[in-house]
DNA sequence: AATCTTCGTTGCGACTTCGTAACGATTCTG
DNA sequence: CAGAATCGTTACGAAGTCGCAACGAAGATT
């Protein structure tokens, strides 16, 4: 797929400035990231994991899912194999989130 | 130009998560936003016209700008014409900021 | 010159987030 | 079965952010 930097940031931009306009949730960049990783990457998806693969804290990776949580766009799930283990799972809400930003940015590039 | 949804998923998931890994601030919509609006929308950007296009209050507005100040990513100064205004400008780190975030983007977008 | 309007900022209390360190719960190890 | 290791969470103090309301400074109005 080619992308020229110039057109990458009008992407951007224009995403972002809708997502604002939108009144769509105020997420941080580890937020959105999280996020994205869990409905992109295949399971299962731990709270080591994603801290290890995000490069974050896992204190700071439990909050961001407090955060998406309660947003409903994530729910935890004790795993069963592990009980010590946290798995990570998709939500309704959060796919109709990610599918609709989707949507919304391929929206934008159309008239870039 | 064309972007399907899915493969903007996927670009954004890839950019955020190698934001992540390469330590840059943690951003969040607002402050994102307010940043490309000023580098990549005609000025003058004023505080009380950032607030409109982005949907955000005043105090808002006054609060990224100090974060994106103390980045070093954007620098306050006041309109000589009208000295109750102030003009938020650009700076070099923030150009570079920019254009390193937008190579990156087309780098990620090149291995989809 | 006195008043009104507009500009961006600050005070306030509430809430969120941060990293570090410690925690209880669970599983693994010897 | 006792001790060590691993899991996610919570406690803590510090720092950032929020919207609302009020503020001083500057300009516009009369």
């Amino acid at each position: 797929m080619k992308l020229k930097a110039d057109k990458a940031l009008t992407l951007w931009h224009q995403v972002m400035a809708r997502s604002l306009q939108a009144e769509l949730p105020d997420l941080t960049t580890r937020q959105f990231a999280l996020l994205l990783q869990v409905y992109l990457a295949p399971p299962p998806h731990t709270v080591r994991g994603l801290a290890e693969t995000l490069n974050m804290s896992k204190p700071a990776v439990t909050r961001a899912l407090d955060r998406l949580g309660s947003l409903g766009y994530l729910k935890r799930r004790t795993d069963a194999a592990d009980r010590r283990s946290v798995l990570i799972q998709r939500t309704v809400k959060g796919s109709v989130f990610l599918r609709d930003f989707g949507d919304m940015a391929s929206e934008v590039a159309k008239e870039i």
